[in-house]
DNA sequence: GCCAACGTTGGC
DNA sequence: GCCAACGTTGGC
């Protein structure tokens, strides 16, 4: 199994807006980064899991876990002129965005701050913390994974 | 609101 | 293929 981060501005699609469509599931529309469409389209598998990133925000941190439901599929949003995701270079008979669908598995205990984050060492190969990272969505290691689930169980005060 | 970092575009 | 200009991301 492989774990991702996944980042999205709360005032788009929040971690909440998740947990409440139906079924709980979404598809993660209105990608347009060709490294990010390679991870969708090539990478994410059914049952991979990832963590749901809120980027843009007081708080910036990770907020919950949520699973991969359907593997990359054309972005449909690309080919509606409606759509603020509306690419008329992606072409139907051979589309330029890919997208994947997302099912919610829970919050995190505590909202894990990227200030956070960045204070273990521990986690310095994460592309999150790293200077100048823009990408909005990044493989994570099992090992990095795991000890964020470790670093959730602990109080603010002992970071 | 500022600005650093980075990706994309397009002229040449 | 180079690179300047421009747009976007996203923390602060």
């Amino acid at each position: 199994m492989n774990y991702w981060l996944m980042k999205s501005e709360p005032t788009a699609f929040s971690i909440d807006d998740l947990k409440n469509m139906p079924k709980q599931t979404e598809h993660w529309d209105g990608v347009r980064n060709y490294q990010a469409r390679n991870m969708m389209r090539d990478q994410m598998k059914v049952g991979d899991q990832a963590f749901f990133y809120h980027s843009s925000c007081a708080v910036p941190g990770i907020v919950g876990m949520m699973e991969i439901v359907r593997e990359g599929y054309p972005d449909h949003t690309a080919f509606d002129p409606q759509s603020k995701y509306f690419d008329d270079k992606s072409d139907p008979a051979n589309p330029r965005w890919f997208m994947v669908d997302v099912k919610y598995i829970r919050h995190t205990k505590r909202v894990i701050p990227l200030a956070e984050l960045k204070a273990h060492a521990a986690l310095s190969d994460l592309p999150l913390v790293r200077k100048g990272n823009r990408l909005s969505m990044m493989p994570v290691s099992e090992d990095a994974w795991n000890y964020i689930l470790q670093l959730e169980k602990r109080s603010m005060a002992e970071t």
